[in-house]
RNA sequence: CGGGGAGUGGCGCAGCUCGGUAGCGCACCGGCUUUGGGAGCCGGUGGUCGGGGGUUCAAAUCCCCCCUCCCCGACCA
C-alpha cells in the first residue's frame, strides 16, 4: 500500500479524551476514530489489525470443530424475555422497537439466539454435540464506557455455543475450547493467564476468565510468573513460606480444634504490657509509636457470625480477605462490623481490639500469625495498645486459616515462586452454562430411550476488538505502536527518502522497484512514497508501529545498501540491495 | 447513581473574571526555498463558539434549562 493513497491522518497531539495508552495511540497512529461514547470507527489499518486478529481465533476455533455461523445484531425482545435475561440485563440492553411496535434489542450476546436455532433444527442425541461460533458486532450500553476499545458500548466479539447431551460431553466440549484460547492468545502474543473465576449474569457453574496482563486493566489477579497459576484477589492462596516449626496446620476452613499445643512461645518475650496510645486507632499511627515494622502489630478485625462476635487476625501489613474469612467460617453466615455496628456496641473499643477480647467466641487467624513473636497489638481499652502479646500464651486462636489479601511477592502455591498481582483485562471467557438456557428456552433433545433432555450448554467468547487495544498496551512505547508480526497491519514499512535533490529520481525508482519486489514475494509492504520530510516519515514509521522498517536513501544506495529497524527492539543493520 | 472537570474550524488550545461581533499551534490549499528524526518564509481556505431560552443597543463572555464528553468513586480497626 503507497501511503501517497492511504486513508490515514496522524495526529501530533495526543486526543484530549484518551488517558490511556492504547486508546491514545490508536487515535493519534489514525487506526480508530470515535463515533461516540464507546462507538468507534475502524480505519483502514485498524481494521486489518482487527481481521488479523479475527482470522487467528477463526483458525483455531475451526480446528477446535467449531463452525462458523452469522446471527443478526438485532433480536427480539421476547427471546430475552423467555430466558429471564431482559429483567437481569435492564438498561445494559440497547432497545428499539419496530413500525409494529414490536420490541428489539441490539445483541449484547447470543445465547438466546443460537440456543432458539439449535434447537429449531436439531432434536436428537445422534446431532450432538455441536458447537457453532459467530464473530460480530456486541452492544452494551455499559454505565461507563470508557479506556477506549477497552470497554467499548459496542465490541467486536467471537461467541461460540456448544450443545451436548450431558455433562461429560460438556467438560469435553469445554475442554476443547480452553486449549483453543490458549493457543489464540499465545499466537496474539499476549502475556495471559487463564483465571477460575466467579459466575455473573449469565450464570452456570465453572469458568474461566483470560486476563492478559496490563495496567489499565480493570481487574486485580494473582499470577504467578514462574508457573501457570493464577487466581482473582479474592480467591487467590498463597504457599506457605514461613520457616518456624510451630506453624500449626491449615483447617481450610472448618471449624476445628486448636493445634496451638505445639506452638512455642516467644522464649524472650517479657509479661505482656499496656501502653497509653491515644489517638492511635489505625496501624501506620501504632507502629510508628513503637518503632516497629506493621508487620509486627496484629491487626484484629472484628466479624459478625450468626450473631456472635469474631475476630479475624492478620499481620498489621496485611488486609483481611473477606471472601477468605467468609470461605473460612462457612457455612456460618459472616459480615464484617461496620461503624454502625461500632457505635452500637460500646463494648468494643474500635482500632484497640486485642486477640484476648474476653467477648469474642471465636479468634481465626491467618498462619502468619503463628510466628513466634510477641505481638503489638489492641489492650481492648480505648486508647491503649499492648505489646508482647503471645500466642498461646497471651491469646488463643480457634481457627486456622489462610486469611490475608494476597500481594506481590508472596509464595505461588504451586512452585513457591514469587507470585504478582496485577491489573488485567479480560480478554476471553468460558463457561460451562449447564441446562439453564435450554430449560427456559425449550431447547431439547431425545436420547436413545427416546426420553426427552434439555441440552447442556457451554458459551465462549472472546473480545476481538478488545485484543487490540491489550497487544497495543502491552507493546508499544513512547513513540508508538509495536506490533507483533501475527498482528501487524503490514509486515514492512518501507520509506523512500527522496528529497529534491539530484538522487531523487534513483531514490524513488529503486523503492519502486523494492515495493514491487517484497510484494511479489507475499509480502505486505506500507510504503511512504509521500512528499513529506524524513523526520514526519521516521516519526510516523515509529508510531504505526510495523515490525521492520527499510529506509531508502541516496546515503544508502551509494553503498548499495538499505537501512532495517526493527521497531520493537530499535535493532538497525543494513541489507544489501542485491539480496532483495 | 454520587462527586469533579470540559464542550470555541479536522486535532490540541487561548479568549469568558471585566459583554463590543473570534485568535494561536498542528493539519489543509497556493508559491518560493529546504530534504537522514515531526523544515523555513510569504499568502490563503475553513468556526452562526454543544443546543434552546432569557437579559442587553450588543452575548463565546452574564442568567436559566437541556444535551454531550472525560476522570474518580464504600470500608482494613
Amino acid at each position: 500500500m503507497r501511503m501517497s493513497e492511504l486513508f490515514l491522518r496522524t495526529l501530533r497531539d495526543d486526543p484530549a479524551d484518551a488517558d490511556v495508552d492504547s486508546h491514545r495511540l490508536l487515535v493519534r497512529a489514525g487506526y480508530i476514530r470515535k463515533v461516540a461514547a464507546g462507538m468507534y470507527s475502524w480505519l483502514p489499518l485498524g481494521h486489518r489489525v482487527l481481521r488479523k486478529v479475527g482470522q487467528i481465533v477463526r483458525e483455531e476455533m475451526d480446528r477446535a470443530g467449531a463452525q462458523e455461523v452469522l446471527l443478526p445484531i438485532t433480536q427480539p425482545l421476547e427471546l430475552w424475555q423467555r430466558s429471564g435475561r431482559d429483567a437481569l440485563y435492564g438498561p445494559m440492553m440497547f432497545r428499539l422497537e419496530d413500525r409494529k411496535e414490536t420490541g428489539f434489542c441490539l445483541a449484547p450476546t447470543a445465547e438466546e439466539v443460537m440456543a432458539t436455532l439449535v434447537g429449531g433444527e436439531y432434536s436428537s442425541y445422534r446431532d450432538l454435540p455441536v458447537n457453532l461460533y459467530q464473530i460480530q458486532w456486541k452492544y452494551r450500553d455499559e454505565l461507563r464506557p470508557r479506556f477506549g476499545l477497552l470497554r467499548g458500548r459496542e465490541f467486536l466479539m467471537k461467541d461460540a455455543y456448544s450443545f451436548d447431551t450431558d455433562m461429560d460431553g460438556l467438560r469435553a466440549s469445554y475442554k476443547k475450547m480452553y486449549d483453543a484460547y490458549y493457543r489464540v492468545f499465545e499466537r496474539c502474543s499476549l502475556t495471559f493467564r487463564p483465571v477460575e473465576a466467579q459466575s455473573g449474569e449469565i450464570g452456570g457453574d465453572v469458568n474461566h476468565e483470560f486476563m492478559a496482563v496490563a495496567a489499565v486493566g480493570e481487574d486485580d489477579f494473582v499470577w504467578c510468573t514462574a508457573c501457570d497459576y493464577a487466581a482473582n484477589v479474592e480467591a487467590a492462596r498463597r504457599g506457605h513460606t514461613w520457616k518456624h516449626d510451630e506453624v500449626p496446620a491449615v483447617t481450610d476452613g472448618s471449624l476445628t480444634a486448636p493445634s496451638v499445643a505445639s506452638l512455642r512461645p516467644h522464649a524472650d518475650a517479657p509479661a505482656m504490657a499496656k501502653h497509653h496510645t491515644p489517638d492511635m486507632p489505625g496501624i501506620a499511627p501504632v507502629a510508628a509509636f513503637f518503632e516497629v515494622d506493621a508487620s509486627r502489630t496484629l491487626k484484629c478485625i472484628a466479624f459478625d457470625i450468626d450473631g456472635e462476635l469474631g475476630l479475624a487476625l492478620v499481620p498489621g501489613d496485611r488486609e483481611v480477605n473477606e471472601h477468605a474469612l467468609r470461605a473460612a467460617v462457612a457455612p456460618k453466615p459472616m459480615r464484617l462490623l461496620t461503624d454502625e455496628d461500632f457505635a452500637a456496641r460500646r463494648d468494643l473499643p474500635k482500632g484497640y481490639i486485642g486477640p484476648h477480647f474476653p467477648g469474642a467466641s471465636v479468634v481465626i487467624a491467618d498462619p502468619a500469625v503463628a510466628e513466634p513473636i510477641g505481638w503489638i497489638t489492641g489492650a481492648n481499652e480505648a486508647d491503649h495498645h499492648v505489646r508482647d502479646a503471645v500466642l498461646g500464651r497471651d491469646f488463643t486462636v480457634v481457627v486456622w486459616a489462610d486469611l490475608v489479601s494476597i500481594v506481590s511477592g508472596d509464595a505461588c502455591p504451586n512452585c513457591g515462586q514469587p507470585l504478582s498481582v496485577d491489573r488485567g483485562i479480560e480478554v476471553g471467557h468460558v463457561f460451562q452454562l449447564g441446562t439453564k438456557y435450554a430449560e427456559s428456552l425449550d431447547v431439547n433433545y431425545t436420547d436413545a430411550n427416546g426420553e426427552q433432555h434439555p441440552m447442556v450448554m457451554g458459551c465462549y467468547g472472546i473480545g476481538i476488538s478488545r485484543i487490540v487495544a491489550a497487544v497495543v498496551e502491552e507493546f508499544h512505547d513512547e513513540n508508538g505502536m509495536m506490533w507483533p508480526v501475527a498482528l501487524a497491519p503490514y509486515d514492512v514499512h518501507l520509506i523512500a527518502l527522496a528529497g529534491r535533490g539530484d538522487q531523487a529520481e534513483k531514490v524513488t525508482s529503486e523503492a519502486d522497484r523494492l515495493y514491487e519486489a517484497l510484494t511479489d514475494r507475499g509480502m505486505d509492504v506500507l510504503y511512504d512514497d509521500r512528499e513529506a520530510s524524513p523526520g514526519v516519515k521516521f516519526a510516523d514509521a515509529d508510531l504505526l508501529g510495523m515490525p521492520v522498517q527499510l529506509v531508502v536513501g541516496a546515503k544508502g544506495l551509494a553503498r548499495g545498501i538499505v537501512e532495517r529497524k526493527v521497531r520493537a527492539t530499535g535493532e538497525r543493520d543494513e541489507v544489501s540491495l542485491g539480496d532483495v
